[in-house]
DNA sequence: ACTCATTCTCTGCTTGTGCAACTATCTTGC
DNA sequence: GCAAGATAGTTGCACAAGCAGAGAATGAGT
């Protein structure tokens, strides 16, 4: 028998929900972070990280790991964000392999400018779509799925 | 002011659940699949959409259009595809710029072997970790989000 | 029938990322 | 103290995908 009965299987038609709901997010929040602050949200995450973190600084290998990338893919993306001014990199004096990355001023700006787009999006394109009681039942099931 | 008192907003850290919840199935269902059947998701995501269209076949821009890529990532996928002896494209009779991609004997075979393999993934990672009413409001919401 | 806009697909160029190899530095165990 | 291994970060290479533009085929209005 072929599995063409299966093609139709409801569980690929849920992921593929997550799927969509997931990619349209992240266009129309890339798009409005673009257009409203000439940043993509690769650099944005970066501040984000940054400027929520304990002392506003990050070593590469954490942000990496935040950000869900290596570390070489860390190292060309805090390249471009040193190049565009947004963060420089500072040696740590106890451990001279690690390298801190901190905003500079025009980061914090940067971050700030973001954050505003930002939260105005997530009001609109998330939490006004669902109800206060399917927003908490649909975190809670995000989080059983992401462990 | 500084919008410090923002960065960690409720609303970030519920899309970020999102982004991680749909990135760790995402690599769960990669990493199964290539190491079961030594295809990419890119690959099986093709073979699927053909084999769930009526007729088994479908043109370079619905593909495009389903696979949410533009058309030159189409071609190029498609390219890839064709090579592995997956699929083969076949001119339209009646509107000539056309070409229909067709799953070949080796194609379907791939398709119901990843499908199994996909299947087992999605009861495992998604199913299975959700009440069944959790479920029913989880896919509710993302297809308000989707919209 | 002819022109012109539209549609479908493919190609050149650029960007971003993973993988693996490499260097520099730190830590552990003797 | 010092050798062996672990850890932090960078670099070379390959690949996937987007964008913009080109070329071919179609369809609509006159």
């Amino acid at each position: 028998m072929t599995a063409a009965g299966n093609r139709d299987d409801p569980r690929i038609t849920t992921y593929g929900l997550l799927h969509e709901a997931h990619r349209r997010l992240e266009r129309a929040f890339d798009a409005s972070l673009a257009s409203h602050s000439a940043m993509s949200s690769s650099f944005f995450e970066v501040l984000l990280r940054i400027g929520r973190s304990p002392g506003t600084r990050l070593t590469m290998s954490e942000l990496a790991c935040q950000l869900g990338l290596t570390s070489g893919g860390a190292t060309r993306l805090v390249d471009r964000v040193v190049d565009a001014g947004l963060v420089v990199r500072t040696s740590c004096p106890t451990d001279r392999r690690v390298q801190w990355v901190v905003l500079t001023p025009d980061g914090e700006a940067k971050l700030d400018e973001g954050l505003a787009i930002h939260l105005d999006d997530l009001q609109r394109e998330l939490i006004d779509r669902l109800d206060p009681e399917e927003l908490d039942v649909f975190e809670r099931a995000l989080d059983k799925l992401r462990a």
